[in-house]
DNA sequence: CTTCAATCTTGACAGTGTCAACTAGACAAT
DNA sequence: ATTGTCTAGTTGACACTGTCAAGATTGAAG
């Protein structure tokens, strides 16, 4: 993604996106904690304050940034939940969380910038928006099962945490690579099905 | 925790416990990715390169500070274990994950650079190994509930895994208050209750 | 009293985020 | 063709940052 740099380039014709691209490298590389405006504008091959007339302020580029993760993760997680419409419900939300997983390992740049590059999501508009319907994927899965089993004295925003902390805790194990000793040699596939076998061990379905 | 600076000061007697100390302030007021050495050193009213000198760098500092974040953790785990002791083995394993949520609520400085600083465990070698035991604690419990239910097809470190997963998660859901619309008004105990509630739930033993 | 190592300071350097002022180009109206 | 105007990008400056080398100060051991 890095551009020679002869003359300067007033329209570069879509920018945002060289940009953003150059991000994800960035990101990748050295984490999010340690990306630089001035490296990606270098990396595009323009000026060293492009980016902030582009997204405002640092925050605000990975904001954006942030933002297309959760179109990405929305989009994966609905697919999984068509995928699995076959299953039972329970299958249909293990899917969502294990498309969680992978979406963490495959796109690590995002999910180290949506969760851990400080960004205060509530307040950038767009972003919490996207969140908010990233969420209801898994509300929505949560739904089912509940109507499908016909719990009555189970709150479902409680299962909904319940199934989003154990997505989101392993995710995080997973990108970290902090797992137990002995099990670091595992694929993430096997974790995602230990941790979501678990679930459904300790729930007598499986 | 800031302190007037009027002369040199070159054996202050405790430099590397006030650092710390300011360091907790600012990790609390702007994040732990918004710190700055030279910050930490105004605060407790030393010359701008005495943190380095104690710490090596930035990302060193960072670690000392996670270590003893490690520390009050384990302390905290293990001291839930032990008030357990009377219940089941299911009882203190979920008093080990209410212990480690509440440690991220009660010191969100230290969950904050443990995990989401960008620093990288590993390499440290201190901080990795009260790290480790750390997780210890959850290991014996994990491996108490196994052997008192008599499991024998549950591969104890995917059991690890999960419970750890499900705690890590809802401790970071719990920190950065992103919790699902219409339960973001409950507290933090009814999360705890509700989510290792599910787990002792959907195992058929609450 | 001397030496010495540990503690902390001073000063410098390159890199950073942000802001104001400037410029280049596209595009429409005249 | 000329003009005007809006958007996209640049340039230059400022205060702040992490890091490093060199120096200053102190407590303690001999």
């Amino acid at each position: 993604m890095t551009v020679s740099r002869d003359a300067a380039v007033y329209h570069h014709g879509d920018l945002p996106n060289a940009l953003l691209a150059a991000l994800s490298e960035i990101v990748e590389e050295k984490g999010a904690t340690n990306v630089s405006l001035r490296e990606v504008a270098r990396r595009a091959g323009v000026s060293h304050s492009a980016p902030a007339h582009h997204f405002g302020d640092k925050e605000g580029m990975l904001a954006a940034f942030a933002e297309r993760g959760f179109e990405i993760l929305h989009d994966e997680a609905a697919t999984a939940v068509d995928n699995a419409a076959g299953g039972s419900a329970l299958i249909r939300l293990a899917a969502v969380g294990a498309a969680y997983v992978r979406f963490a390992v495959d796109h690590t740049s995002y999910f180290d910038v949506m969760f851990r590059s400080g960004i205060d999501t509530p307040s950038h508009e767009h972003l919490s928006a996207r969140a908010a319907s990233t969420l209801a994927v898994l509300i929505g899965a949560v739904d089912d099962l509940i109507s499908e089993k016909g719990y009555t004295e189970v709150d479902p925003r409680h299962m909904t945490v319940y199934f989003w902390s154990l997505a989101h805790g392993l995710a995080s194990l997973a990108v970290d690579r902090s797992m137990p000793p002995g099990l670091d040699e595992l694929t993430i596939e096997d974790y995602i099905a230990g941790v979501f076998g678990m679930s459904q061990h300790l729930n007598g379905t499986g």
